[in-house]
DNA sequence: GGATGTGAAGGGGTTCACAGCA
DNA sequence: TGCTGTGAACCCCTTCACATCC
């Protein structure tokens, strides 16, 4: 198939896929087939194999996909070449342990700003990045060219800093503040909420009627 | 429609609308409909009614819903009528923000247990609550009567812990490990991997070709 | 009149099954 | 032979449009 337009739940997937094939790397695995991914994905060999076309023909029939091979092609599709410049806005308890989470690094995500409304905060300097004034917000992204925020301010404030974000240019927002944020046509949000993910798990634990 | 078989698509948006409708009901707005809700939720009017449609029949034609009824069918389908019972595997940065989180205590879920392998911070208090040996973590689950666990330890070691959790009667797990964890029939994870949002996020950065 | 509840239509995503190629 | 790549079938979810009821 020529490489076209790939579907949002193949994007979705190709994360997994990528961590699991570093895995197969770290493993000495040089090849892999789709039955192989599937098994570490945990989804099914057909999935694995349409998901991959949709970027384009990487496997060689009857052998399967040359694992690192497979990384660059991934890692570029998912625009990895080089870290992502993100900043974290609200350097709460959950935005400090964000920010020195080691998987960031590793999965190509470089943490280049970190701000917060409060004084006392603004100023210290936690792994290499000092804190600053959530007043400086615009200037901040354009200086350091941010191109992922990560919003952890509490809820009633997470949509004014939205919009100062997308004022500033940044066109990708993952958000972990209990709201819907509303952005303009081009922007992308990812909603991260951490209590409405253990309210779906608490559904399941119900005893009841069987799902659809 | 007889309440019957709910799509796990709708059971995923349940948390969203329960969160609008106390949003609304703070506003003191005694019955909203379809139309308010889908603007506040940033989805649509025939989606709002067919998800609750699932649930039964809440509305009054020509009406809306009643706000605080709904919110009672919502929190009671979602098995909130009291707080679950939640433990926390794993207190390093991202536990520790996790358990301080005002949010839980909203939203129906209550840190009864927290557990790490690490000897310096067990026996050390934190809001109440007392950090205990991974060592114990079948005695702690089981007396505590753990009903989800959040896993936040390193990746090596989180299908370990599943194992134990499930072994303990845990039946819902969500996991912070950015490994895929492999459970019985019967036991729902949900699995959270913050660098893969991220990773998606930078896919739709590139400048390409549209989406399917 | 006005908004719900719901069959029916429409659109995607997943799975199947096999053609195609090393 | 063995595994990929993919059209087609299948299934589920979303959206539409309207009958239904307050």
């Amino acid at each position: 198939m020529t490489p076209g337009k790939i579907p949002p739940t193949t994007v979705q997937r190709l994360p997994l896929y990528l961590r699991c094939l570093v895995q197969a790397s770290a493993m000495h695995m040089p090849v892999v087939n789709s039955v192989q991914i599937a098994e570490m994905a945990g989804t099914n060999a057909a999935q694995v194999r349409k998901d991959f076309s949709y970027l384009g023909e990487f496997g060689t029939r009857g052998i399967g996909y040359e694992v690192d091979s497979l990384i660059t092609h991934l890692s570029k599709e998912l625009g990895l070449t080089e870290h992502r410049r993100v900043a974290i806005i609200g350097f709460g308890r959950l935005g400090s342990a964000l920010q020195s989470y080691p998987g960031f690094d590793e999965r190509g995500m470089k943490v280049v700003a970190v701000i917060d409304a409060d004084p006392a905060k603004i100023g210290t300097v936690s792994d290499g990045i000092t804190v600053e004034s959530a007043d400086d917000l615009e200037e901040i992204v354009k200086r350091e060219r941010v191109e992922i925020a990560i919003v952890t301010v509490p809820g009633k404030y997470a949509q004014g800093v939205a919009d100062r974000l997308v004022a500033s240019g940044v066109r990708a927002i993952m958000n972990f503040a209990p709201v819907q944020l509303v952005v303009p046509e081009g922007v992308e949000v990812r909603q991260a909420d951490v209590a409405g993910e253990l309210q779906v798990l608490s559904f399941h634990l119900n005893p009841r009627r069987t799902l659809a």
